[in-house]
DNA sequence: GTTGACTCCGTACCTTGGTACGGTAATAGG
DNA sequence: CCTATTACCGTACCAAGGTACGGAGTCAAC
């Protein structure tokens, strides 16, 4: 183990882009080795599993602000914060769930009504879009 | 009825910004009346109705293109392809919902593990997020 | 009859998470 | 040793839905 690699192989062993790399570089979420005197920068398994790390707290919904807030949580002693910027997160997803259900409903009502439209009456779809606030 | 506005208050009784009215006449989802030489256009209740059935349409999700397809689509013979255009979104937002609730069960998980971590243990949800993909 | 608020218009800028481009340098394979 | 890939770096650009700015013209009130 713990190989050095080119920016190239840490971006297919991670499954992200060169340009991902260089990205999170510059958002400082991901450490940028020194580059031997005019040479290439080598990476090793600590900057693979770093990249693991922002691509699952995205697939949770963090941003990479949050990500690197996150990234500065990991001293052992932060457990409590790194766990409130989680539950603050489920608050937000909790309540966009409940939105999308309200939006779901509304959509599956819409349709089924213009399902049910046989006759030359206007469109309820269309019709409910320019009515007052529900 | 039938009252003359100018587009600041149009705006203002819209709930919308000058700026966003523009932007919509800009992307075609709203008329620009012709300006009377050299006066202010003026603006009648057909367009606060065009303002309020874009903010409703956003509501349930449609991009201002879509709404701009839909607009194009009430002219009483395209009911069923507005009922489309409805279960494609539909159909979006409940695959949203499935995400959202599977990103959920994840977060009230870690959280749980966290509250739980009364030692001197890794933080749960950090130590989570570096472990391959679940 | 002037002040202050508003309109008109074009253009630039914002956010987020990257992607694309282009020139130069370094490295790897044959 | 030569050539084909890469790496490096800065900068520009993308979507979406607007917001912000600045100068000139217009309108309404006092």
């Amino acid at each position: 183990m713990a190989e050095s690699y080119t920016i190239g192989t840490l971006a297919r062993r991670a499954g992200v882009s060169v340009e991902a790399i260089r990205y999170y570089q510059r958002r400082g979420l991901v450490e940028e080795p020194a580059r031997p005197l005019g040479g290439t920068r080598r990476y090793a398994d600590d900057h693979a599993r770093r990249l693991r790390f922002i691509k699952q707290a995205q697939a949770i919904g963090l941003s990479l602000e949050e990500v690197r807030e996150l990234l500065g949580l990991d001293d052992g002693e932060n457990c409590h914060r790194a766990a409130a910027l989680g539950a603050k997160k489920l608050d937000l997803v909790r309540n966009r769930i409940a939105q999308l259900r309200n939006v779901e409903l509304a959509l599956a009502t819409l349709i089924e009504q213009c399902r049910c439209n046989t006759g030359t009456a206007r469109c309820p779809l269309i019709a409910a879009l320019e009515g007052e606030s529900p």
